[in-house]
DNA sequence: AGAATAGTGTCTGTAAGACATTATGAC
DNA sequence: GTCATAATGTCTTACAGACACTATTCT
């Protein structure tokens, strides 16, 4: 390609009309999951606007050209306009689109799950008066008819959060700075949704080498536990094989 | 919600105007993947307008808004115009979006990666005069610049792939209907790059329950070959366990 | 027989499952 | 001491790795 074929398309760029073709709508939702109370819980958003006003939804909204560089920053920015939290886990899932799923017309949604440590909760009253609130999760629903297929996505997605803690260590995401393997492995059992042997479970977690002692213990009433920490450069780390799937 | 609200929404959706804010530009790209000739094949198509014209892409373009019920018929759209391939194995990998990707402005491609046999190849010169080509890859790339980031994405969904077939079935959806076993062991190792003990690989492709024998033999010029073919409802097996992992 | 590819026998290694046991604190 | 939670010892099981071996065809 000469010079002729950039000048081309220089010219083809300036005279280009970007509204000249109809476009999808295109919006950004995130799944905010912690654990808290032993069970696992999602943030929704009450909705200001039409279409489907007034019911909850997931964390999102369009994409602003001027402001948002890439789509994980629209992510980053809604989670920060709706919890306060900077930079939770956060992770590409899905990205649904279709003629059907938004009364306003063709649409797109590129979804996000996100993990944050229940500690981090402070946020409703932030940006004017939206409201926010967790709600459990129970067989990868909650108990309510979300905004436009929001239920299908918080379903998929809780799936999909459900079988990657069988080989990933995920939940340490969940956690505070400081906490002890059994704290861990609670978080593991609540979304899993079912026991672990805690032989079996130390063994993995402790041979991924992605924890250590902070030499600090928790001191319950009991005996007390080592506290741990994440070491640095906290990438997630995959098994090479699956702890046992939950039943059903 | 009652009545009321409902009503409100009609109202709302009928003055509702689609272009009053920016949106990105929306496409569907796949990479398409086939084995031949002892290794791994993309296919790419020549950009016949601007930005990029003449330069090699991904097999790709815009959702149309009229006759692509959802984001998947796009990918099957541009799939069948190129390559004559009706449903291939088809799979959402990621979308990128960004200012910065495409110079006619913020732009989102939600990227799909497609497993066809190497026998249905039998594409080029399917409407029009538009041009395509099947490139081997080494170390994950072409060599050569693709348009927009297409590089980068080809880079990371082939890093998927071959992390993937470590366990998963996803090879057999590159055979053709009847294959032995050490065809398919040729499959998974021109994926992952390195020898696997043929041992290994039948007991695990044969426990996963997958395949059943048609009763034919492949006649080669040696002993002859069990054929296998895939059973009905051939829905990816997931491993418990990794195969080892290729060495870089 | 010898070459080549198909396919098996079987031993070792690794990490998970099961579960009994010990450790440490509060009372 | 007892109770409760933390943590370990150790045997079994499941399946991958290694590799020697047998089986079937052709020339």
């Amino acid at each position: 390609m000469g010079l002729k074929a950039g000048d081309a398309e220089k010219a083809f760029l300036e005279q280009y009309d970007p509204t000249a073709f109809d476009r999808p709508n295109n919006a950004v939702d995130s799944v905010i999951y912690t654990v808290f109370e032993g069970g696992l819980h999602v943030l929704l958003m009450r909705r200001e606007h039409h279409p489907y006003q007034g019911n909850w939804s997931l964390i999102g909204g369009y994409v602003d050209l001027a402001r948002d560089e890439t789509l994980e920053d629209t992510a980053k920015r809604k989670l920060l306009e709706k919890t306060g939290v900077a930079t939770p886990y956060l992770e590409q899932f899905y990205t649904f689109g279709g003629k059907d799923r938004d009364p306003r017309g063709w649409s797109v949604t590129t979804v996000y799950f996100a993990l944050i440590p229940a500690q981090h909760i402070q946020l409703q009253a932030n940006s004017g008066a939206r409201e926010t609130k967790w709600v459990a999760l129970s067989e990868g629903g909650v108990g309510e008819k979300l905004a436009f297929d929001h239920d299908h996505i918080l379903q998929k997605c809780t799936e999909r959060l459900r079988k990657k803690v069988l080989y990933t260590s995920l939940p340490v995401h969940l956690m505070p700075p400081h906490f002890t393997l059994n704290e861990l492995q609670d978080v593991y059992e609540t979304i899993m949704g079912h026991k672990m042997d805690p032989k079996s479970f130390r063994r993995r977690l402790l041979s991924a080498d992605i924890l250590q002692e902070t030499g600090e213990m928790r001191q319950t009433g009991r005996r007390p536990a080592k506290l741990y920490q994440l070491k640095q450069a906290d990438e997630t780390f995959f098994f090479t094989r699956n702890i046992e799937a939950a039943p059903l």
